[in-house]
DNA sequence: GTGATATACTTGACATATCAACTATTCATC
DNA sequence: GATGAATAGTTGATATGTCAAGTATATCAC
């Protein structure tokens, strides 16, 4: 069988969900775009800023490194060098904690809070843009569609 | 619909695309470590995935570099070493232009049909997984919505 | 207590992505 | 047909992510 018969007969091969799937890769590739020029303009990567917001939330205690790990949906070791830039911008501090002193407690400095309230506006803004084409309806139905979508592979866990 | 039942689906989320945008975003992180997984069985990435499957349907003819790059939706520069290592572990051939000199034009190559032919039944199986959960209409639904943020954001030249 | 195991990171080697220049070729204009 | 601009792709420096192993501390079994 030639290559060129092989090619012919695996071309037009779709599977059902392929454009679901494809649509739905597509769509969060050019969200991804979107969020990251907003958040570029304070020198910070998507995941930085990521880490920012889940210690803002975790306020004056903080957390411990692998905790914030976990609230990422990716990264696993990356979190160390990650958060090495983030103390070295002074932007979070890390101090061993005294009852286990294996973990360290990281924590948002105010030049950190101060850096992330000034995107606050921009990222909301950039958030209401991408809802602005839904109604509140079809914004609930995406949503709903999505959560199912995550619930029928693995059990993520749910934050943010 | 009492107002208070509306109230209370708004949610902690601090501003109304708040938890769209965060449920897409997280959706998708997900949907890429399951495809992902699936992929890299076979020692590809799956930006290299994507543009031998780009190459595929491209046909004996095949495509220069920067076509490719354009049908991918992220990745500028770096296409020119992905295909590096994929010429290197012979899945792509690439011969200079003789119409236009300045243009390489890629093709898959018969090993590289194979690695692909190998992935179609997971990567399918994969697909399937992920709409599984939806029902045709729920389907079309979702694609529906997020063709409309997509041509929401391209649309309004909000300022970033 | 002592040894074995688990946890919480950390580090080093390496692959990959990103940005900015650079080369080669083609196109447009005069 | 010579010159400047545009196009196609490459390359180098640098940042960042990934994988495997290493270190320090805690927990458990006895």
């Amino acid at each position: 069988m030639s290559v060129a018969h092989e090619i012919h007969q695996v071309r037009p091969f779709q599977s059902p969900g392929h454009e679901t799937v494809v649509t739905l890769l597509r769509t969060t590739a050019v969200l991804e775009r979107h969020f990251t020029g907003v958040i570029e303009e304070s020198e910070l990567t998507p995941a930085q800023y990521n880490v920012l917001r889940i210690l803002r939330g975790a306020g004056a205690e903080g957390l411990p490194t692998l905790a914030i790990r976990d609230r990422l949906v990716d990264l696993s070791p990356g979190i160390t060098r990650l958060i090495d830039r983030l103390a070295a911008a002074d932007l979070v501090t890390r101090d061993r904690d005294t009852d286990d002193r294996r973990q360290v407690t990281v924590r948002i400095t105010p030049t950190g809070l101060v850096l992330l309230k000034k995107l606050d506006a921009p990222v909301d803004a950039a958030e209401r843009a991408v809802v602005t084409p839904l109604t509140s309806a079809e914004q609930r139905t995406l949503v709903r569609l999505l959560d199912a979508v995550r619930r029928g592979m693995a059990d993520p866990a749910s934050d943010l």
